[in-house]
DNA sequence: TCCTAATAGTTCTTTTTCTGAACTATTGAA
DNA sequence: TTCAATAGTTCAGAAAAAGAACTATTAGGA
């Protein structure tokens, strides 16, 4: 991928690993069960040589493991790792996201279904370090201890967000 | 932006509009007050070239509003819609998940302090359309009414997600 | 009125990345 | 030992991004 963000950030962080046209696709795709090279390849559209440079990547950022695979020729297969697995929070996000603001109700081209109700999956609600649900509302930004002064500045600027 | 997605999947739809280095990023700035080119500008470190075209297009997809503003020059301000903010959810998740997983426990730059209790913000809980929690290993892929051919053969080969 | 400063945006060149196609390598099975 | 399947590499052309210089617009003041 290109030059990455260097400003303490999560976000920022965060892009530096699937901050691409591509890569959260690759990881859609593993969510599905994708796990060989050439599945990534027909069900994405991404081209080989970029699919390498990805795999190589996200295997080295942690988000997949590599294991060889006795099949036919030179194979592999590539599984998530429990950190590639924590992006289901964003997965989820993004496809809620889509389906609600592009696609909109009624034309959505897949829908999660909750298994014990059979209704569908419609959203999230944030919750604290306790367990308890947070009112999106009323959130502060604090200076964590990874902070340094650009981080400051930066808070101290503005520290409400405008969720909803 | 690059070349669009263009098979029909939430995600890659999603892709299509935030799907690059940069854009998240101003959309951070936008949550934390960001409003006026030159801020975007100094707080991203994004070029202005495609600071314009990625402003331009964020308008055109209905993420930002674009108004005037008198000052000096020819100004105008950047304010987030509805459809923008709903990218709430995208936010909260990568900027836990790179807390969790980029900077880990004790090294955040930043954290989001729940007012009413608080407690640090750690997680989502997924609902259904009744606002009940959903068991995130129990989900199922439904073909959705704007899904097509292609939509139920990838369903078709995997339905259950290895959420945790 | 004219100049200046502030802001936003454009243009242009160079560098980097992506695309797409052809080619190579490895290995199991016939 | 050849063939087919798979993964991966290489390379040329196209597209996008970076970075710097330049232009445009307007408020305010001399």
């Amino acid at each position: 991928m290109a030059k990455k963000h260097d400003h303490p950030c999560a976000i920022a962080a965060t892009l530096n690993v699937i901050g691409d046209r591509w890569t959260m696709l690759l990881i859609r795709e593993a969510f599905y069960g994708t796990n060989r090279f050439g599945d990534f390849l027909k069900n994405t559209g991404i081209s080989r040589n970029l699919l390498t440079e990805r795999l190589n990547q996200l295997v080295e950022d942690g988000i997949f493991m590599r294991q060889p695979f006795a099949d036919r020729g030179t194979s592999h297969v590539y599984e998530l790792t429990e950190k590639g697995r924590a992006l289901d929070a964003v997965f989820l996000a993004m496809s809620h996201w889509g389906n609600a603001h592009i696609y909109g109700e009624g034309n959505e081209p897949v829908r999660m279904i909750d298994d014990d109700t059979g209704l569908r999956v419609d959203g999230f609600d944030l919750v604290n370090s306790d367990g308890h649900p947070v009112n999106r509302s009323k959130i502060t930004l604090e200076l964590g201890p990874g902070g340094d002064g650009r981080t400051r500045n930066r808070l101290a600027a503005v520290r409400k967000f405008p969720f909803s």
